[in-house]
DNA sequence: TTATGAACTGAAAAGGTTTTCAGTTTTCTG
DNA sequence: CAGAAAACTGAAAACCTTTTCAGTTCATAA
């Protein structure tokens, strides 16, 4: 058997009730602090945090829903976040969904069972674009990716600004075939998209769009196809940090080199963009702030529930490198 | 107020036990059975697991406890760890330690209160000693690195062979003067290093073995240094990716190349190895595999606590590329 | 000194489940 | 069809805390 708060009140002399203002930090006096204190070093009690939980109505966890931890731009999300929930006392219980809306679902569905203070969520469009039917008793706070507008707390990168930045640097270097390879399943993706063509179209230049499932594998099989054209374009534009993954490596098997065959920008600015080759051009996002930026939006939330949502949207930064130089 | 199985009960015409029972798949008659379930859909009633795991003893919760989420070993060791734990219906509490002990026990206190149900950890060497003398009331399963010698179960890579086969396939490759890059906190480090003096004697060579915090940062510093010796070393292995990572960034700013400036090889096959110049050679772990075996150890030792304890030991497997090519 | 209020403490209730135990119904056996 | 066994159900206890409420002690002010 365990020890629990009452063995301890008895090694100590006191009420259970004293053990527990001792443990919450409420008043108490010295005397008898002292003596619980000693009580639970000798004892060697440790709180049930399941208890705790159930009788206080507090979890003091929160939720992080995320496509795949694998990829970089979550990783260090996740990590954001759980610097900043273990901070403010608080456990993490991280979430897969591999963009696959059933598990969102089911994990949604858990959130709710373990009664989550908040849930920091990466959402399909799919589940996105149902998210105000979907009431849940938890504060939500979007990131990465928006919902229907106006309903929910979030935070993302300018995606339109940024991908038009992506446009108007190739054109500037002289490249006009531009084509670009977005993901289909996020509202990112989208946003991303979106603000390719507008600027492709500013330019005067037609815009190419192909989509494919946001993973290496996925892209690598649809760049190798691009790549094989006959009329391959002059550069080539990722939506994200797997799928231009995906492109360099279908790019090393048929050995072609960026900016020489072809030019080659994306987004995230992982460790290897700047390896690879003489680098690879990319919009490098603030991934750490968006992380702690939800947690921020997150507390506030709970703090000021009835507060209007806010959105906070931050800008990506322009990591120039060689694999947009201009072809000689 | 949220609705509980009181409510449910009282909605279906039964007790709250019989519900209790429907959750839990006993034998319920079908008619109440049915009549339970569609009053669980109207009410939308969801469990409330702090209080499930309160009265059943069960948190059906699993502690992963890792230096660095952001090191991609164990980013893919976590999410195989936490596929598995979910095919199980187990959640997973994830910790960060930054290889620092401090962390590590206050993380370990975590695990306590929350009553896990077990623990993969993998610990830093200074933990890992004392580890006999901390008793935990959950199994563990130490990953990656071992502690005092059969006392815990463990899964670990073999890697005095693995440091062993990297100097073997250098000296074959006609290299003499190799140095190894190794990491200071951690068992596997220590294995990496024995493997590699070993190896060096026995090929009739000189060890010469430097020391490094874990992470590309201090890696990179030590690599500068390294590479700007008059006397710079023929090749030179890293102890972990994140070690190997730094070289990289080094041998970049240096402009050095591999082979023909220096030959480089090291551990973790990351996606980045295989696209950087023209590849880095690399000792590949089964990453998954070792998240695996270590829920089967867990598992096992969760239904039997009484087994002796049990080392699986993997092989890693030698990625040969171009950054160890023969020098001409 | 006494009245007043502040500070502190303990008994008991509450939080939402599962589980035990005893009781009731159903099924089976002869 | 009687009796025994099996299957099922409900009342109440239990899980371990926190919190409320009332009571006690202590200090302060009049």
């Amino acid at each position: 058997m365990s020890v629990g708060i009452k063995d301890v009140a008895v090694a100590a002399g006191v009420s259970p009730a004293t053990v527990s203002r001792v443990l919450a930090n409420h008043t108490v006096k010295p005397e008898l602090r002292e003596r619980v204190e000693t009580a639970i070093r000798l004892t060697g009690y440790r709180p049930n945090l399941s208890a705790r939980r159930l009788r206080s109505q507090h979890s003091n966890t929160i939720g992080l829903i995320v496509p795949d931890i694998r990829n970089p731009f979550f990783t260090t999300l996740s990590r954001a976040v759980e610097d900043a929930a273990y901070l403010a006392n608080m456990r993490v219980v991280l979430c897969n969904t591999d963009e696959n809306p059933s598990r969102e679902t089911m994990y949604l569905r858990l959130m709710q069972e373990e009664r989550v203070t908040g849930v920091i969520y990466a959402p399909t469009r799919e589940t996105a674009a149902q998210l105000d039917r979907l009431n849940f008793d938890f504060p939500v706070v979007l990131v990465d990716r928006h919902g229907p507008p106006g309903r929910h707390d979030s935070v993302v990168l300018d995606n339109r600004q940024a991908a038009a930045t992506l446009v108007s640097h190739l054109y500037a270097r002289g490249f006009r075939v531009i084509e670009g390879l977005f993901g289909n399943t996020s509202s990112t993706a989208r946003d991303r998209l979106s603000g390719y063509t507008e600027a492709m179209n500013d330019c005067g230049l037609t815009p190419r769009a192909n989509f494919v499932a946001p993973n290496p594998e996925a892209a690598v099989v649809a760049a190798r196809e691009i790549l094989s054209r006959k009329d391959k374009p002059e550069a080539l534009i990722a939506s994200n940090g797997l799928i231009l993954l995906g492109i360099a490596q279908a790019m090393q098997e048929l050995e072609l080199r960026a900016p020489q065959d072809i030019a080659l920008a994306g987004f995230d600015n992982e460790i290897w963009t700047g390896l690879i080759g003489s680098g690879i051009t990319v919009i490098q996002q603030p991934v750490a702030d968006i992380g702690h930026s939800a947690m921020r939006l997150l507390f506030e939330r709970i703090e000021t529930p009835e507060m209007a949502p806010r959105v906070v949207m931050l800008s990506g930064k322009l990591i120039e490198r060689n694999s947009t130089k201009r072809s000689a």
